[in-house]
DNA sequence: TCTGGGGTCCTAGGACCC
DNA sequence: TCTGGGGTCCTAGGACCC
C-alpha cells in the first residue's frame, strides 16, 4: 500500500519491462548496423558460448529457434539435433551494455523511481508519475517508443506489485503488454504449473509436487503453515507470491553491489596446483581491478573449484583488514586453495570472488594493515595502464595462456 | 542432458564468550 | 566440570534469479 499525504491509500502502479529475447535482438541491431542484410530476429538462431571452451550452450534464442523445441541452457548439440538450420552467433557484451543504458535512460523519463533488476529488465514505480493518464496508456507510449527509438521490442507487465507485474510480462511473447491485476490471479496464474511461479525452481518444485501441489492455485490454498514448516523463510514467500501479495518496492536508489566476482571453465581439466594458482592469479588481478573501480574495499575472499563432476566447491576466509590490494588478496587466494585443494578430483572452473565489500572511506584503518603506500600505488598505476592500453596490456598473471581464456572486461 | 557466468539470500553447524 | 542456554561470528553449501 502507499499512503499519499491526504491520508487516503493508493494502489501503487508498477511496470515492468523485459527485452524480448535481449541478447539474440541486440546482436541482430549489431549485425544490421554492421550491413548485414539478414535480420537474425527472423530465422532459427541463437547466442551461444564455445564448444571448443566447453562453453557451449545456448544464451538466448529467436522465435522460429523456441518453436523448434530450442530453450535457454541445452548444449549446442541438443539444439541442433532439435532444429538443424539453426544459425549461432557468439556474445557481445559491450553491445549488451550500450542497448541496456539507452533503455534505462529511455525509461528514466517517466520516473525516477526506477530498479534496473538485470541487464534486460526495470521496474517502474509509476503510482505518482501517471499525470492523468492510466497505466495503460504509459505503457504503450514506453512499447511504441522503445520499438521506434530504440528498434528493439519489450514485454510489459502492469500490477500493483512487483511481483504480479513481473509475472504479467512473462505472458505470451513478443511486443505485448499484459496486467495481472489481483482480481485476476485466480483465473490468469493459478492454473499454471507451480514451477512457473516467480523464486520458485526445480528443487522446491520437486519437493511441492510431493506434497500434491501442482499449480500455482494449489499452493495458494495450501496450509501456510505447513509450506512454512517445511520451507522456513522461502515457503513463507511462495506461498504470499501464490496468493499475489509482494510488498517489496522499487529499489531506485544506487545499490553498490555485495560481492564481485569471476570464474572461468577451463578448455580442458587441470589437475596441478600451480597451473590453478597461475589461473587464480589472473581472476584475482580482474576481481581487484573491478573492486578499485568502484572503490571498495573487500572483507572476505572466496575460491571455487568445480570438479569434473561438476561439483562445487567454495572456500571462503576473512581477511585481517579491509584491502582492494591485489597482492594482499592473491596472499589470501592461494592460502583458502592450499586449504581446500586436493588432487582427488581434476579441475574444470575456477573462481574467485570479493564479499562483504566496504566503502573505502568507511574502513578503519587496522593496525595490522600492512597495505605499504607503494602497494597502492602501484596497483593504481596498473590500473591506469590497464584503462588506456585495454585490460590485457598488463598483467601480472605469469602464464599469458591463462589469459587467452579470460573475458576481459 | 555432459551442462556459462554473475550475483543475492538463507540455513545450519561449530567456535567462542558470557 | 560431569554442565545450560543465548548471542555472535565465521564458514560451507544450497537455492534462486537473469
Amino acid at each position: 500500500m502507499f499512503y499519499t499525504f491526504f491520508g487516503d491509500i493508493m494502489e501503487r502502479q508498477i511496470l515492468h519491462i523485459d527485452v524480448n529475447n535481449a541478447f539474440l535482438s541486440w546482436t541482430a541491431l549489431e549485425l544490421l548496423k554492421e550491413g548485414a542484410t539478414e535480420d537474425i530476429r527472423k530465422i532459427p538462431s541463437a547466442i551461444c558460448g564455445d564448444e571448443q571452451k566447453r562453453t557451449g550452450i545456448i544464451l538466448a534464442k529467436s522465435m522460429l529457434a523456441k518453436s523448434f523445441g530450442v530453450v535457454t541452457g541445452e548444449t549446442i548439440y541438443q539444439a541442433q539435433r532439435k532444429c538443424p538450420n539453426l544459425k549461432l552467433y557468439s556474445s557481445r557484451y559491450d553491445a549488451y551494455k550500450r542497448y541496456s543504458d539507452a533503455l534505462y535512460n529511455l525509461l528514466s523519463e517517466y520516473t525516477y523511481m526506477i530498479e534496473r533488476f538485470s541487464v534486460d529488465e526495470c521496474f517502474l514505480d509509476m503510482t505518482t508519475f501517471l499525470m492523468g493518464d492510466t497505466l495503460l496508456a504509459k505503457a504503450n507510449e514506453i512499447s511504441k517508443r522503445v520499438k521506434n527509438e530504440l528498434g528493439f521490442t519489450v514485454n510489459i507487465g502492469l500490477s500493483n506489485n512487483k511481483m504480479l507485474a513481473k509475472m504479467a510480462s512473462d505472458f505470451a511473447k513478443p511486443d505485448r503488454i499484459h496486467t495481472l491485476y489481483p482480481h485476476e490471479i485466480e483465473e490468469k496464474i493459478w492454473p499454471m504449473d507451480v514451477s512457473e511461479l516467480f523464486m520458485v525452481g526445480r528443487k522446491s518444485a520437486e519437493k511441492l509436487y510431493k506434497f500434491g501441489i501442482h499449480t500455482i492455485g494449489d499452493l495458494a490454498n495450501f496450509d501456510k503453515k505447513f509450506i512454512e514448516r517445511k520451507f522456513g523463510k522461502q515457503g513463507t514467500m511462495m506461498w504470499e507470491y501464490a496468493n499475489g501479495i509482494d510488498e517489496s518496492e522499487v529499489v531506485y536508489k544506487y545499490e553498490k553491489s555485495k560481492s564481485i566476482g569471476n570464474s572461468i571453465t577451463l578448455p580442458m581439466d587441470v589437475d596441478n596446483k600451480e597451473k590453478i594458482e597461475s589461473i587464480l592469479l589472473a581472476l584475482v588481478e580482474q576481481v581487484t581491478f573491478r573492486l578499485r573501480k568502484e572503490d571498495r574495499l573487500a572483507t572476505v575472499a572466496a575460491v571455487q573449484l568445480r570438479s569434473n563432476a561438476f561439483k562445487d566447491y567454495l572456500h571462503q576466509s576473512k581477511l585481517e583488514f579491509a584491502t582492494s590490494n591485489t597482492d594482499t588478496i592473491y596472499k589470501a587466494a592461494k592460502r583458502i586453495l592450499s586449504e581446500m585443494y586436493t588432487t582427488q578430483y581434476p579441475v574444470r572452473l575456477v573462481g574467485f570472488r570479493v564479499d562483504g565489500l566496504v566503502d573505502t572511506e568507511d574502513s578503519q584503518t587496522s593496525l595490522f594493515n600492512t597495505n605499504t603506500p607503494k602497494n597502492d600505488a602501484l596497483d593504481k598505476t596498473v590500473d591506469k595502464l590497464k584503462e588506456k592500453f585495454g585490460y590485457g596490456a598488463i598483467t601480472k598473471a605469469g602464464d599469458m595462456n591463462v589469459n587467452k581464456y579470460m573475458k576481459f572486461k
